[in-house]
DNA sequence: GCGACAG
DNA sequence: ATCTTGTCGC
């Protein structure tokens, strides 16, 4: 486990984490497809709060993207470096996933967020930042629409219908278990949203959620509670 | 102005 | 996100 610093520019108003965003949207990389599904690493990102304490934990799992067994993970803890605000999420969660990144021993390959990516009121979510910010590719699985609207997918497994925004397809809505609530993917930074969706039912071949998020998700509720109550 | 709203 | 027991079902 390391330590996450907020850095001493992170914005402190809600205006000024707009103003990053806007700055920063130009430098997403949408023209590329991304690796392949099935190869390679892909990791998982997430963090759990304790916002009595001022305590965040993150935590960061490689998985081998064929076997989807877990290749190394890392966890850092840090303070609560901005209040939960729909469509700033990135500038909550983003300072302590960095830190448990660094402290990982082989390179992430793909990076899964809990969360959007160009699904977002400005088009430029927590998988979009943290793709800017690092360089990797990422991808965002969200478990609730947000502001969004879809129509339901078919029933079987790997059914999908757009995720919109008025006329824009800024996601989909996959089906990654027959008859069960979708999730909601969309694109981060540097991989395509078709690719995006299989490697989300790639990810999950038994449970709604990615292996990634479940594993991510597990290992830094274990860390909160070990650096918290 | 009011309500809704990723995690 | 987080607060929280049992319970129904494969």
């Amino acid at each position: 486990m390391t330590t996450a610093r907020t850095p001493a520019d992170w914005p402190v108003t809600e205006e000024e984490a707009r103003a990053v965003q806007d700055a920063l949207r130009a430098r997403v990389v949408l023209d590329e497809p991304g690796p392949p599904p099935g190869t390679g690493h892909v990791t998982g990102v997430d963090v759990a709060y304790d916002d009595e304490r001022d305590v965040v934990a993150a935590a960061a799992v490689v998985l081998d993207a064929a076997s989807l067994d877990v290749v190394a993970e890392t966890t850092a803890v840090g303070r609560i470096s901005f209040p939960y605000v729909p469509g700033l999420l990135a500038f909550r969660e983003i300072p302590t996933v960095l830190a448990a990144l660094d402290a990982l021993p082989c390179p992430p390959g793909l990076v899964v967020c809990d969360g959007y990516g160009l699904a977002h009121p400005r088009r430029f979510g927590l998988a979009s930042h943290l793709g800017v910010l690092t360089g990797l590719p990422t991808i965002g699985v969200a478990k609730n629409p947000f502001t969004f609207t879809y129509d339901e997918p078919d029933t079987p497994r790997g059914s999908t219908a757009p995720l919109l925004a008025g006329d824009e397809e800024v996601g989909r809505a996959l089906r990654t278990r027959d008859a069960v609530k979708p999730v909601f993917v969309s694109v981060g930074h540097r991989v395509s949203l078709d690719n995006a969706c299989a490697h989300t039912l790639a990810l999950a071949p038994a449970y709604r959620l990615p292996e990634t998020t479940r594993r991510a998700d597990a290992l830094c509720r274990r860390a909160l509670g070990e650096a918290s109550g």
